[in-house]
DNA sequence: CGTCACCTACTACAATCGTAGTAATCAATG
DNA sequence: CATTGATTACTACGATTGTAGTAGGTGACG
């Protein structure tokens, strides 16, 4: 299934989200989406240092066959999220689940009714 | 409400774990407590320097009226947990809550079962 | 009382991170 | 063609992180 990932720092993550909604296009591109999403301008050249050791980790890809180069995310968001999230229900809730559940509801990140919402689609498309 | 934490890292986190599981103790207590948890010895003196910067960022307390110094947590384990599920969700989930569990359901972190039972608590102490 | 064990304070140090500058190249433009 | 603007490659650099060593004090023990 979903491959191991090389652990993403936050700004390197950052520059992930701007590639997925991005697509796929040069640096300049990225930036541009960097700042609709972030309200941050960071320098043309700390894009591309970002863009290149996620390059380094196999995150993403660049076509190099015409310039400028054309840079495109090699893992699905999906894939890096479910990673994510993983990791953090580990460390941080002991791989206890339903305690981060309980967290979101505390939080109010979370409704009830959000969670009525997500059992009935659930019961529609219960696969598996 | 809960306040304002400084970020931890996640080495200071694991000893902040350690302390909440240990209530309260001197630096070679809690070592042992970390050791039990994570499985791993950290020199003293690391511990030392982790307890000290957990302390420099106000998430420790230290009573140095005898000695050894009793080291204890300064902030509830609710309230770190829920500071840093609010971080996660919005840094990576974008604020979407529902997202998360999504992703919890399709990761089998979480069951539909799981769910049910998180309901059957709400309803129950259902206030607000 | 000299020595040992334990404890704290201070210092170190390589790796990683976030952020960006500079040099070199290439292509278009006046 | 010389200049300028865009683009990439290489380098930099202070801050933070993870991990730990060393020095110095203090009490217990032989």
């Amino acid at each position: 299934m979903s491959r191991q990932h090389a652990p993403t720092t936050a700004a390197e993550f950052r520059i992930l989200k701007a590639l997925w909604r991005t697509g796929s296009g040069p640096v300049a591109e990225v930036g541009a989406k960097y700042h609709e999403l972030f309200r941050e301008r960071p320098a043309y050249t700390t894009v591309m240092t970002l863009l290149g050791r996620l390059v380094a980790k196999g995150l993403v890809q660049v076509d190099k066959s015409r310039e400028p180069y054309l840079y495109s995310a090699a893992v699905r968001e999906q894939s890096v999220l479910g990673a994510q999230l993983r990791q953090f229900v580990d460390h941080v809730f002991d791989g206890n689940a339903k305690a981060l559940v309980l967290g979101l509801l505390e939080n109010e990140s979370l409704s009830a009714k959000d969670l009525r919402r997500i059992e009935r689609k659930l019961e529609k498309g219960g696969k598996r």
